[in-house]
RNA sequence: GGCGGUGUAGCUUAGUUGGCUAGAGCGUCCGGUUCAUACCCGGAAGGUCAUAGGUUCAAGUCCCAUCACCGCUACCA
């Protein structure tokens, strides 16, 4: 039976910094699906890779004093350590800074452009002077530079946008026709609520504030900015617009692209237009996965409660943790990740159920029968219950998995393995075993056995690979016994097989010991995290006083430009339909305004009607949940909240300089 | 503020189009067993299915409201 090729894809990781569990959790699950495929028979490719331009990662270099080349190089090769380390069976790997991929987003670009998909106009958003860094609304901080914290003005440059707009209708098309083209379900909801319905706006495409990245051919001074980089590898890796590779007729349209739900958003709307107008096909499915969270929140590093993959790897072992993160979290939806979850698993369904029923049997076919059973076997009724299990294991498996319910399918597996266990107990076979005339019962037990751990075996291939084949070994099974055929073929062992007893699978782990070392272990890291933490702090605090009269300094015409005045509030309300707003009547001498100010949740309006305060009189209007502001007030960021700075006393309309 | 989601035993959770005496795993307690990694097997306790209403012969499942948490998104001139 001719098996269609299959593409899979984790997204690019962006290596600013080493890679987390969440990458792992991503990861291990396309591996997991890739390796099942490969099982079935089909001929897969699996890609993945890193997003390596961009302006945090030009900085991040900068700090570290190399070129950004040279520090995504050293991060990169700490990825793929990782992956072979976890056992990842990538067939790719792709960077952003490949030349060939390099040379196909050129091409992709000026096509684009060409067609007039792709446009030059006028990029505004948000400007941080000392950073030199664009940001969007939404990238923001509290109102504030993500990345020094400090006041952010509005900005204009010249941009390339993709007139992602045009693509509106066929984008509500495609969602309204393929409802299971995104999942979970709840996330296409998500999309076309918030993004889709309101209207999608055109997106920037390019950059002039940073350098690092792909230059855009016909126009060098702007720089590709991630979308149209990113996005495009899962294309370009399989040759599209380059010689590298020639398998882009095999493999696309993709099957699935596995991406985090922060992601889905540009997989889901931006991607499909972006491949509607290099009239290409759409990928057959976008899968966003939930996030790992940790117990006490989210994983933070500068919280020090990092989950590191590597120091669990090196202490369980690669297939256990593999294991873990597949069975315990719901594909689709956020899970919660403990070591006493992980502990827990290792020993409940590792060592004790399968690792366990693997020795006692193999054990027992080297204690009774010398390791080799005889041909002579007598079978029983009782047998069929867990013959049938195994026998339509596979076929289950199978449904479930092309579902991508990962959790599902370990949870069928594991059906099995716990009836096995039970069979043992049913049937008794040290009680066979003291009479020679039961010779061939307890053959036929161990027989089935063997058979039911053989065909588990096969199917677990995916998810643990190394243990898998190990448990091949111990029940003498010989690889062409051991695959995806004949994990639908009960009986496949040869009656007299021979088993080969190793070391135990899973090693059982002592709960409350291993949770006291890994407590204190966590404890250091915190401890050296804050340490790290409050050093920064002294040294951004050093630098900022330094930074006025060194790199930022304005000159007094600059200041000069800034109209301050005094002015005295005469009305406030809170604006509707807004937390944060107040809507402020102020008197600047004779002059009455209205300005709008993000202060309600810190000053009552009552509270603030007859004070004097100090406004930025010469600033742009502009509107704020539909209500015009002309101008605003100043306050103090306090680290209570804010703080607005009074004046009462001097009278209105005074100016400040 | 808008949109979406979640809320079921101590913990993690399954419950398709309403029909169950609400299942399962872990943990706890009791019993059995000894082949095995102090493991395995059996049994028990433990749930007013977030709260308050409604539709229905029948509601964890549908509708309304409320509360809590989470996600996306908008707004801090």
């Amino acid at each position: 039976m001719e098996k269609k090729p299959f593409y899979i894809t984790t997204p690019i990781y962006y290596p600013s910094a080493n890679l987390h569990i969440g990458h792992c959790y991503c990861t291990v699950a396309t591996d997991t699906m890739a390796r099942f495929k490969r099982l079935q028979g089909h001929e897969v490719m699996f890609l993945t890779g890193t997003d390596e331009h961009g302006q945090k990662i030009e900085d991040k270099a900068k700090e570290a004093g190399v070129t950004p080349k040279e520090f995504v190089d050293k991060i990169v090769s700490g990825v793929k350590d990782l992956w072979k380390l976890m056992n990842i069976s990538n067939d790719r790997f792709i960077r952003t800074t490949d030349d060939y991929h390099v040379e196909a987003v050129q091409k992709i670009f000026e096509r684009l452009k060409n067609q007039g998909d792709i446009y030059k106009s006028v990029y505004k958003g948000k400007y941080c002077k000392p950073c030199e860094s664009f940001w969007t609304e939404t990238q923001l901080v509290d109102g504030k530079c993500p990345d020094c914290g400090r006041e952010v003005v509005d900005a204009e440059e010249e941009a390339y946008f993709f007139r992602l707009s045009k693509y509106a209708d066929r984008i509500i098309k495609l969602y309204e026709e393929h409802p299971d083209w995104l999942e979970p379900a709840s996330r296409a909801n998500e999309m076309m609520n918030n993004f889709i319905k309101p209207g999608l706006e055109d997106t920037c495409v390019s950059r002039t504030t940073f350098s690092w990245g792909i230059p855009v051919t016909s126009d060098p001074k702007h720089v590709v900015y991630v979308w149209i980089d990113a996005l495009t590898n899962y294309i370009t890796a399989l040759g599209y617009e380059n010689d590298k590779y020639n398998d882009f007729e095999k493999f696309w349209p993709a099957d699935v692209h596995f991406v985090g739900k922060e992601i889905v958003r540009f997989h889901s709307i931006l991607w499909p237009a972006m491949l509607m107008a290099l009239d290409l096909p759409l990928p057959k499915k976008v899968y966003g996965h939930g996030w790992l969270l940790l117990d006490g929140g989210k994983m933070s590093k500068s919280k020090g409660n990092v989950v590191d993959p590597v120091f669990l790897c090196e202490r369980y072992g690669v297939d256990t943790l593999r294991y873990f993160l597949m069975r315990e979290f719901p594909f689709g939806s956020d899970g919660t990740f403990s070591n006493e979850a992980l502990i827990n698993r290792i020993n409940a369904d590792l060592a004790n159920d399968l690792g366990n029923l693997v020795s006692r049997t193999v054990s027992m076919v080297e204690k009774y029968f010398g390791g080799t059973l005889p041909a002579e076997q007598a079978a029983d009724p009782i047998d069929d219950e867990l013959i049938a299990m195994a026998s339509g294991l596979r076929d289950k498996y199978e449904g479930i998995m092309e579902s991508y319910a990962f959790q599902d399918g370990l949870i069928e597996i594991f059906k099995v393995i716990s009836r096995a266990n039970k069979y043992i107990d049913e049937t008794a076979p040290w009680v066979l075993a003291k009479d020679e005339a039961n010779k061939p019962r307890l053959a036929r037990v161990m027989y089935n056995l063997l058979e039911t751990i053989r065909i588990a075996g096969v199917l677990l291939t995916p998810f643990m690979p190394e243990s898998a084949e190990k448990i091949r070994v111990q029940i003498g099974a010989a690889e062409e016994q051991y695959n995806w055929e004949t994990a639908g073929v009960y009986g496949t062992l040869p009656a007299d097989v021979t088993v080969c007893k190793g070391p135990a699978l899973f090693p059982r782990i002592d709960m409350n010991k291993e949770i006291a070392f890994l407590e204190d272990r966590m404890a250091k890291q915190v401890k050296e995290a804050e340490k790290a933490a409050k050093k920064a702090e002294k040294a951004a605090k050093k630098a900022a006083k330094e930074d006025a009269p060194a790199g930022v300094a304005i000159g007094i015409e600059d200041f000069a430009k800034v109209e301050l005045k005094t002015a005295k509030i005469i009305a406030c309300e809170p604006v509707k339909k807004s937390d944060k707003l107040l809507c402020l009547q102020v008197e600047i001498g004779e002059e009455k305004r209205q300005i709008v100010s993000g202060i309600a949740e810190y000053y009552k309006p009552e509270e603030m009607v007859g004070k004097t305060v100090v406004v930025v009189a010469n600033l742009k209007p502009a509107k704020l949940r539909g209500v015009e502001s002309q101008g605003m007030i100043l306050a103090a960021d306090a680290p209570e909240g804010v703080k607005v700075v009074f004046v009462d006393g001097i009278p209105s309309g005074c100016k400040i300089r």
